[in-house]
DNA sequence: CTCCGCATTCGAGTTACTCGAATCTATTTT
DNA sequence: AAAATAGATTCGAGTAACTCGAATGCGGAG
């Protein structure tokens, strides 16, 4: 085949735009962004010049480059438009009324899952997180759960980079084949001080009509009141709201239902938008 | 000159972001994506293939395309490192105590502005508004204060477009020049009614060290219990936390200070980027 | 079962990107 | 104050990668 299936410039242009992304408060030079980004300092300039007359980029009086707050727009549209958040959202209210703890709606994106919603306890001592966060998949519960329901080569794809040991208790390797194959039966998971020492948290997916795990949520807490007996005891509650929410967005709810799924595809994906419009 | 100074294909693929931005919750197909970016349909298959992978966009399970999660986490990072917001927040906030109502921050972006922070009145009776929303330059407040600091040039490139009669009061054409003319004299501008029936708003720009409007706040509230003269009354309280803001991000004070602006450039300039570090 | 729309594939043609070196501008050093 | 340095920007040749239109294949609708 001549042409390749996705457009490099398009893959090179979003490389610039997290390489920038990376850098943090004290923005980038030009140079040192195209050796992140592994392109020509030309090449980089060119690219650069339209993103920042879009506004995905900004410049600095000093001349280092930022992200731009056309980005914002973007996502604000997002949020708005989002079926899962506004669909989960009343759920996960009732889930931190029952908890007492906070509350995260995620969804996954290459190895990682970003935040989209949050819904804060009403406690004094928080945990610090915001929107748009990202987090590995392999070391938190969120990602765990995603992890144990994706298929085998999904899951493969997912573990296939060298897994960061975020905390003397992450699991990788067999480890965490063993652990993920316990949380696809179980259907919860836990990360018990996985990603962050003194935090628990507890996951599970939300799956779509396809019977992909397309989100999950978590309740997360300082691990010295929220221990691994709480976790159990806190999961039925959270699997019925976890089926509630992953039928609400189209999901055939049976256990090893994948084939049924499949067979109501159709009907469930001209049902999914309508569904998501209704602020219940 | 042989190539352009720009990369048409990153103008592109946010052309097709864009057309997905503006279509809401339904989604586009394919085929009305290419020919609303105006590109070939193969040609649009290519770029969101890649966009799809990065997931900058998302596909439902009719094969509608969104806005993807992506989008989110950049946006997030944005405001997490935008040092404007961090800068203006303590006097955001002090301004909603003064006036009792919710006031929000912009920063201009093509011919809009974009809101990238909001502090809400304790009033029952607020305006709905979310970050990320855009609204037009011409007929608001924040956009009007912006558009009067412009220089010549910029203002007309601002104009250029046709101007959306949004309300009976919206001003265009002479009336609009003349007006921007009276708030850069004032150093504020008030929207009556001219983008929303009902909501009126006193707006103020933000200037960077060289003199450029960077950003706008503005105070909106239904126009029944926010008079003209309201406006008025506000804006000496509002000027004040102009000044201060523009003067925390570098901006030499003096009112026709442009000259002065420019030659203490270099040095401020070097200042900024740690300015925007700090959390006051 | 057939029709129809839309996603996807394919190959030829050429635009628009890549690279390295030169130039210009701004900042730092002596 | 002048020279030195680092980085941004321009430039031109070469070619990889994109654009287009048409053909194919898949799934939904009648």
């Amino acid at each position: 085949m001549r042409s390749g299936r996705k457009s490099s410039s398009v893959d090179k242009a979003f490389e610039l735009i997290e390489a920038v992304s990376e850098t943090g408060r004290a923005g980038i030079t030009l140079g040192e962004l195209a050796g992140r980004a592994g392109v020509a300092l030309s090449t980089a300039h060119r690219y650069v010049t339209s993103l920042l007359e879009l506004g995905v980029l900004d410049r600095d009086a000093a001349g280092s480059y930022h992200l731009g707050v056309t980005l914002v727009a973007l996502a604000g549209q997002y949020l708005e438009e989002d079926g899962l958040r506004a669909a989960a959202r009343p759920f996960l209210a009732e889930l931190v009324e029952i908890s007492g703890e906070t509350v995260h709606l995620g969804t996954p994106v290459g190895n990682q899952i970003v935040y989209i919603d949050k819904v804060e306890s009403a406690k004094s001592v928080r945990l610090v997180s915001r929107i748009g966060s990202r987090v590995p998949l392999h070391c938190t519960a969120m990602g765990k759960a995603v992890l144990a329901m994706l298929d085998e080569r999904r899951r493969a794809e997912a573990l296939a980079g060298p897994l960061d040991r975020r905390t003397p208790r992450t699991l990788v390797g067999g480890a965490l084949a063993a652990e993920l194959d316990v949380i696809r039966e179980r259907g919860f998971a836990i990360d018990d001080e996985e990603n962050e020492e003194g935090v628990r948290c507890v996951g599970l997916p939300i799956m779509n009509a396809s019977g992909q795990p397309v989100a999950a949520f978590s309740v997360s807490a300082p691990a010295n009141r929220f221990s691994l007996e709480d976790c159990h005891t806190l999961a039925p509650s959270a699997l019925a709201i976890a089926t509630q929410i992953s039928r609400r967005i189209g999901y055939a709810a049976t256990r090893h239902a994948a084939a049924a799924a499949h067979r109501s595809r159709r009907r469930a994906a001209r049902h999914a938008p309508n569904a998501g419009g209704g602020d219940l």
